[in-house]
DNA sequence: TGTACATCAGTGAACGCGCGTTCACTGATGTAC
DNA sequence: TGTACATCAGTGAACGCGCGTTCACTGATGTAC
């Protein structure tokens, strides 16, 4: 008969993170704690450290995770937007994901990463792919706007909605009123920064619609 | 000879909402916790619980205070913003106030208001408040476009900036560097919503220059 | 003006809790020969 | 194919900590007569 729980769990780290990610779902940031995640995993409090040298590791670990997901999560919203509309259907993805994931999103954004932790790398480099990810769509979708003040505005206003709506200053009832909400702003902002419906309209010749 | 410390504190209240705001500010929300409040406050660790049901209690207050010195700090920005301009002066205020007291702007939309936590009226009233003040200068100075959509666009790409700078994802190096992204971003988002610089020009004969 | 007494605003000891982290350890696994 | 041994991945007891909150209490204050 074989033992029914095996002294070495087998992949630990994974098991870590799934049980920090379920914490913070459940209980928010306070209830992810080391003994908390060690208890979920079903293993001894300290089993944790062979794989997390300390917390904040674990956070920063879960913080990364979840940005690959994010930059995850706006790829399939839309592969490439081109258009206005298409960028407003990846904006519309990203505030889904906050709230659909509330407490992991204010975990990614709640700090900036303290250079120096370990695991900071991780993180940081998560943080830097999706960063020069959005900012490339809005580049590829508005060469005539002055790139990085378009790309902060987008981001800035998204991210707002994002964090609003998180924070019950929004309607959230529905994912309908969401999404509208979402898109009709960012449409706003967009086909009228210069760069778009005029700019893009002249020197390319149209979206395609 | 007089007792050097009286027996009654005189007005511990605010002391304690004195002494949260400094833990708040020094150290982040982590901090901020009733005993190490009664501690600062030079009083025992019970204290504070005879102006302050529970710690939660102390949190809104805390926040509520937070919210009215927001709008007591957008208030002399410019007290009746009518030009794009002027709502962008504003803008930079509250962007400001957010990178001067980080962890208390996070302490204020770290939740939403729970109904029925104790003193989450005077929390919920000071918010309706400075949403209620800022949704009547976007009406008042733009009053062609659909109010309610332009107001949430501008303070989502306000509170976006406020945040982004906050986790150090944008330039927080000089106030001048911050005022500037600001102005950049809430110029484009308003003076091509349609409800200013056309509608406004052409209804009201154009702004004060 | 003085006194009795209610009320207010604190004290201080104690409760039970969960936490992060350390340490010496042991069972399981894999590798070299 | 078998064996010796290094390494890996866990265990479990223990540390010291600060916390929120309770309780019975006491010193100070104010008010009615």
């Amino acid at each position: 008969m074989p033992r029914t729980t095996a002294y070495h769990h087998g992949d630990l780290r994974a098991a870590c993170l799934r049980a920090a990610r379920e914490l913070l779902e459940e209980d928010g940031s306070a209830a992810l704690s080391m003994r908390a995640v060690a208890r979920r995993a079903g293993v001894s409090p300290t089993a944790p450290y062979r794989h997390f040298p300390e917390r904040e590791a674990l956070v920063s670990a879960v913080a990364a995770e979840g940005y690959r997901e994010l930059a995850e999560h706006l790829g399939a919203a839309h592969p490439a937007p081109g258009t206005p509309d298409e960028l407003a259907a990846v904006a519309v993805a990203y505030v889904r994901f906050a709230l659909d994931h509330p407490a992991l999103f204010r975990a990614m954004f709640a700090e900036p990463c303290v250079p120096g932790t370990p695991d900071n790398s991780e993180r940081a480099a998560a943080i830097a792919a999706i960063t020069e990810y959005v900012r490339g769509i809005v580049r590829r979708a508005f060469p005539a706007a002055d790139p990085d003040a378009l790309w902060t505005a987008v981001w800035a206003l998204v991210h707002g909605l994002a964090f609003l709506h998180l924070d019950g200053k929004l309607d959230t009832s529905t994912p309908d009123a969401v999404a509208e909400q979402v898109r009709t702003a960012v449409l706003a902002l967009l086909t009228a920064t210069g760069g778009v419906s005029l700019a893009n309209v002249t020197r390319e010749g149209g979206f395609a619609r």
